[in-house]
RNA sequence: GGCGACGUGGCCAAGCGGUAAGGCAAGGGUCUGCAAAACCCUGAUCACGAGUUCGAAUCUCGUCGUCGCCUCCA
């Protein structure tokens, strides 16, 4: 088997191949910071993080660089209303975002450089692009010259000439065309700024990926990826400036994720659609916004809900429930229920892997764990035991983890509430012997209410927070 | 106007030429003091139309609908 990967660039899939044997590198375009992140990024950052937990599990090493923009437009605007250092907004940002990456199990990136730490190598790489022409200042700011780059919109299959000047923004005709881009923009009073060649000023929104890319994977990388927003015009543009200095292929692969949708349309900050990371994982756990990714094709859109949410938190449930112990009264399986369980286990594992090389097809993937979900459940209602449900089990909790699934439950406990609810189940097992019923539903209901569930079985009683 | 994606059972969704995975929900059973969980059973001909083919959800063309991008955007 092979791994195949969509690439944006040749609208195909593609056999992965990389620049050096063993070895990925994959640049993921992350969030501008300047106000919380919303569950939209968390999509974003879910894929790729699933995308490298795929390739680290089939034996590469990744080199893993994922961005933050912390100086342009938006962050100067909302720091001067709230009337702080727009660097300090930022670094809030970061930090807040940091800490979603944490929580939702997404594995830290390598490197998180930022666009304010590159200024020097953002100046230089200007500067080479205004020497091979495919630059030029005007008072003090600095534009790509697009018309010099010949197959400008191979990325997005723009032509030039078909593109509406003006479309959203202002036509600015201190431009040669209005398709040229900022590279520098001048600094106006009370913008951060830096010192360059051209006067003060600060990075344009595209080039610090080219130069931070460059300059911490190399002039060619294997992946970049980000919203399928970004492929015009940000990556497009990243592609004309760096290939236009370097003169070669700038990324194997480009990957770019469908955008997540809520109330039928992009959510997104502009629109005003949105649920922040925080509120979301306030209510919910982080399995399930993961859960909601790798139920559909990563390059789809996806549309949040209600429904959505509670169906990913039901067949989360189902998924650790085929983790639960052998029954008490277990005492082994018929030898057909234990080969149906051990073939089913490699079947699994085989399906999985093939639709995970099939461009990461992760729902399909899903499916074929769900199929060993079952088969392990049967067992157990089979009378399996521990030792037998064991090896399904541990693929299970392998292959989740693949996915980044943690298949826990909301840390709760504190070791003293534990030791309570213990003690209440002791208790109401003791009433149930004695077939005090009303007492014993009592206790199971007024737990309910505070978010435990029991399930009984003939002798013995569980419990789990809900 | 240009570029692109999508339309599969009540909901989410896989499928890439050989007669529809999986999850959620629903109904009926088994188990059980009851409940829950689990297990078993039940349901779609794939937006519409035409075409290619022995054969199409899967290919082609057209129609309708939804969405994204066209310099703020994950």
């Amino acid at each position: 088997m092979a791994l195949r990967v969509y690439n944006t660039l040749s609208r195909k899939k593609e056999t992965f191949e990389t620049l050096e044997e063993g070895k990925v590198s994959m640049y993921v375009c992350g969030p501008t910071v300047y106000d919380s992140a919303h569950v939209g990024h968390a999509m974003s950052s879910l894929v790729f993080d699933i995308i490298r937990r795929y390739l680290e599990f089939s034996g590469y090493e990744v080199r893993h660089v994922m961005n933050y923009t912390d100086v342009d437009d938006k962050i100067i605007e909302r720091a001067n209303h709230e009337g702080v250092d727009p660097i300090e907004l930022a670094e809030r940002y970061i930090n807040q975002y940091d800490q979603h990456v944490k929580e939702l199990n997404i594995l830290p990136a390598t490197v998180y450089p930022r666009a304010t730490e590159e200024i020097s190598r953002i100046v230089k790489m200007v500067q080479e692009l205004g020497e091979a022409e495919y630059a030029y200042a005007v008072d003090g700011d600095v534009y790509f010259r697009v018309e010099r780059d010949e197959d400008y919109g191979k990325l997005s299959g723009q032509k030039t000439e078909d593109m509406q000047a003006g479309a959203r923004l202002e036509v600015d005709d201190r431009k040669e065309s209005h398709m040229d881009f900022a590279l520098w923009k001048s600094a106006k009073p009370g913008e951060p700024s830096w010192e360059s060649p051209w006067g003060k000023g600060r990075p344009g929104w595209h080039i610090e990926c080219s130069v931070m890319s460059m300059h911490h994977l190399g002039e060619q990388i294997d992946i970049h990826g980000g919203g399928n927003d970004l492929v015009f015009p940000h990556h497009e543009n990243e592609i004309a400036q760096t290939e236009s200095l370097t003169g070669k292929p700038f990324a194997r692969y480009w990957m770019h994720n469908g955008m997540l949708r809520f109330a039928g349309e992009k959510m997104s900050k502009s629109i005003g659609n949105l649920i922040t990371i925080s509120d979301f994982l306030a209510e919910n756990e982080a399995d399930m916004l993961r859960l909601m990714v790798l139920s559909s094709n990563y390059r789809h859109p996806l549309t949040f809900s209600e429904d959505v949410i509670a169906q990913s938190k039901q067949a989360l449930e189902r998924m650790r429930a085929a983790l639960r112990p052998a029954f008490s009264d277990a005492k082994g399986a018929s030898a057909e229920k234990l080969q149906a369980l051990k073939d089913q286990k490699q079947n699994t594992h085989n399906a999985f892997k093939e639709a995970m090389e099939d461009d990461f097809n992760t729902a399909s993937a899903l499916g074929s764990i769900f199929d060993l979900v079952r088969i392990i459940n049967q067992a157990r209602d089979a009378k399996a035991i521990d030792e037998e449900l064991k090896p399904a089990q541990t693929e299970v909790r392998d292959l989740t983890s693949v996915l980044g699934l943690r298949l826990e439950h909301r840390e709760v406990q504190s070791s003293e509430v534990n030791g309570f609810v213990e003690l209440l189940v002791e208790i109401r097992e003791r009433l149930r012997e004695d077939k005090q019923w009303e007492l014993t539903d009592l206790v199971r209901d007024k737990l309910a209410e505070l978010g435990i569930v029991l399930e009984d079985t003939k002798d013995a009683t569980s419990w789990r927070w809900k």
